[in-house]
DNA sequence: GTCTATAGAGGGATAGAC
DNA sequence: GTCTATCCCTCTATAGAC
């Protein structure tokens, strides 16, 4: 790949995650590039097929770096401090504020709709193989719904991002919160068999079941 | 109130839910509100000034019609169907999504930063009380941090609020696998004082306790 | 491939008539 | 309070020199 594309995609990452989706310009992307303006016509053919090349390829290269972390991940407290960890690391190369910005900006643009739709997807598959893996065991699996479950951690730690822009002690504050009622989930999974087996029984009464993935 | 400053108001509400932050300008908004242009600067001084106004009248309006909803509610199941609802209701009213927009446009605009803090800090506020009214008896609350938690909420809620804009299927689904969940906390509640007592026990062995607030 | 220059639309904001 | 007209800026995108 040529070395003016190279800087275009990253200098479109960065001016995304800076200055948001309503301040990402041609010009300010080439300016962030050190590129010429004209370039990005030449190579992407408009800006938002730029942003579009650009936050696919960022999001397939995050959620692949982070994909063995996530098979690593051995109970829900160790899934959501991963999942803090990429939100602090990314605040300098920030690839989730970007996905956030994208998604907000995709309200009025039907292509940044698509854009969000394919980034988001990626995130929101490597959550819910992880969620089926850690929650194959638990009594818990009873009463969840993994793909809608996956699909509202990924929406949640989006609100997060957004939320961190505005009031970067309370969002610190709400992972906090998350992690120690984590701390339930680990009790439920600890449970001895007899507790498991009342707890299970509890669930049957009470729950009308999981949803039915259509 | 005149006229033409109740109608930019809620223009500019219509804007921002329509077209998105990037798409809310002086004229969109004019047009919208069926009024000239330059009386927004008359009665509002600049756009960001409007928007501000706009936002924190209809945060402000939103949260006090919602408040008797939120006092009613008994449950974590209920609270999580009161978002639903207000979620739904709000595709054509639209604070939530506004908020997000907002939010979104904070990254490079401290106005806009204040703005989204002082709305959103309304509806955390209100469910923080509503946490703190539920959960006062239950074992749950020794894990749980409810200023953290009330956070959390209202920042996922604005992340499934982007994200139906997207993939409304699965922001439903999002909602659904909630809600089964919400299940857990009741049956946790519902627990006879034997295993009351044998559960605050091991969450105290296992749990470093809640945060301290500051 | 890269540059300058510019067209043409739309942006915020103001002056001044009414 | 409301309007028209306008200034000056930034925007996307293209033409054409190099």
């Amino acid at each position: 790949m040529s070395d003016t594309r190279r800087k275009l995609l990253d200098g479109t990452i960065a001016t995304l995650r800076d200055r948001g989706i309503a301040g990402t310009s041609a010009r300010v992307i080439a300016a962030s590039a050190a590129v010429n303006q004209a370039l990005i016509f030449y190579h992407f053919g408009s800006v938002g097929d730029l942003i579009d090349a650009a936050c696919r390829e960022a999001a397939a290269d995050q959620v692949q770096s982070y994909r063995p972390r996530f098979r690593a991940a051995v109970s829900l407290g160790e899934l959501l401090t991963l999942g803090q960890e990429l939100h602090e690391t990314q605040r300098s190369a920030g690839n989730v504020t970007v996905l956030a910005q994208v998604l907000a900006g995709a309200r009025h643009d039907p292509q940044l709709a698509a854009t969000a739709k394919h980034a988001l997807t990626l995130w929101i598959t490597e959550i819910e193989s992880t969620l089926d893996r850690l929650m194959r065991d638990s009594p818990v699996a009873e009463v969840a719904d993994i793909q809608g479950l996956a699909r509202a951690i990924a929406a949640a730690f989006i609100g997060l991002e957004l939320y961190e822009g505005v009031d970067p002690a309370g969002a610190r504050g709400a992972f906090a919160a998350l992690q120690h009622l984590s701390v339930l989930t680990e009790i439920l999974d600890d449970l001895p068999p007899a507790g498991r087996r009342a707890l299970r029984g509890r669930i049957r009464r009470t729950s009308p079941g999981p949803a039915q993935p259509k």
